[in-house]
DNA sequence: GCAATACCGGGTACGACGTACTCGGTTATG
DNA sequence: CATAACCGAGTACGTCGTACCCGGTATTGC
């Protein structure tokens, strides 16, 4: 909304979308911390100060970068089917994909969601796939907001391992071998049988993680879908 | 595991245990952000310098933090009672509570899930409550990971509008006040529909945001319970 | 045409941060 | 009783967000 022409003195050189597309670039690259005013201005050829001329600071650029992102969560072509299940489900896969693109805005995206321009929209789009389904206003807005929340928690601990190596900067063979010792100490105590369990068989039979996540969201899915006015009940 | 006693020199006048309390008391108060080693060093009466005899960065802190409330999410007289479901449900709600008492954490969980002694206490009392469901263990730990997974994403978001107003220190109306002229402008676009219907008839038939909880998870619990190997199918 | 006005880019500087390095004091060991 | 191991903590460096300020530039009103 800021970016529209001034009044009066010089063009302006630079804009909040090339703000925003730099920030997006660094953080999607070297994560959250490598964001600073510094480094992004230096990123666009600016100086330091310029930025503020732009944005009010450091935490309307992440609100600038939490914005873009909602903005992918809706595909540009969507359309709604009319099946409110099949609707959901390719809503929340959308959302795990560009989450896993920009792995910074887990965190920020539970934490932080001020009403945004692309968070209405989403929300909106969200709501009229479970409209018509014989729900009050607020239960569609609980289904909706349960889904959501199952689909940030888990994209969440996808990443969690992922993340760590990144911020230690160990490649996953160090990560690993560090922490041997501990889980050595772990099963040599005796009191947790099923991590025992969980380390010895639990490479056999491997789960996808994408499967997993569909598991979860189905089972979710099923469960909604079960209490559903015209289910019975 | 630090804190034995030294082979020779003078006693540690500190311990990690210390430095975890204050570490969370000031973090529950304040917020993450005013957690930095000087105020944690003034805080326990120390030196800044000398907090590194204890742990090796401010990362450790963070996650003696997080260990320690992970402690908590077992509540301490906890038995199975045999009843997966009933369990399972306790135990979310307990979780629930213990991230509410200490918001900060919400966006840690799900990022920084380090093994840790309190992680693995947590992991295998969850896993052993759905043990003998006729479920494999990779399916075991799919349906502890969907739970929770859901547990942390609904606390996530259920904190997000208590964490704003903390951050910009504004209270609730004149953050409501502030959001007024954009979500005028969102109503008057007419693009967005439901989020009008929102606003308008969001707040007669409230549900309780803890019902919210309780509806989503019951869903999922609903969801699991209908697959179970002994459910048919 | 020309002063006033509103906005631009960005330099300087301040306080807070994490922590590497260092040193003097203290306690158990051989 | 010298030595080794460990303690508390001061100093200092590089980085951070950003308040304040100034000189330049394009438009406005006379």
């Amino acid at each position: 909304m800021r970016p529209e022409q001034p009044a009066r003195g010089p063009r302006p050189t630079f804009s909040r979308a090339q703000l925003t597309e730099a920030a997006i670039r660094v953080a999607d690259a070297e994560g959250l911390a490598a964001i600073s005013m510094r480094r992004l201005a230096t990123e666009i050829g600016a100086g330091t100060m310029s930025l503020y001329r732009y944005v009010s600071g450091k935490d309307d650029v992440i609100e600038l970068m939490i914005d873009a992102v909602v903005a992918d969560y809706l595909p540009p072509d969507l359309v709604l089917s009319g099946d409110w299940r099949a609707d959901l489900r390719a809503l929340a896969g959308r959302v795990r994909e560009v989450i896993l693109r920009h792995p910074w805005i887990a965190p920020l995206s539970g934490t932080r969601q001020q009403a945004s321009p692309n968070r209405v929209r989403m929300l909106d789009t969200a709501l009229r796939m479970v409209d018509g389904l014989g729900l009050s206003f607020n239960e569609m807005l609980t289904v909706i907001g349960t889904v959501f929340a199952y689909v940030n928690g888990f994209v969440e601990s996808e990443l969690a391992e992922a993340e760590a190596l990144r911020r230690t900067g160990l490649d996953l063979m160090e990560w690993m071998t560090l922490q041997v010792p501990y889980l050595q100490s772990v099963v040599a105590s005796g009191r947790y049988p099923m991590v025992v369990r969980m380390l010895t068989e639990g490479g056999q039979d491997y789960v996808d993680v994408g499967d997993r996540f569909a598991y979860g969201l189905d089972r979710l899915l099923d469960g909604i879908a079960a209490r559903l006015p015209q289910a019975g009940d």
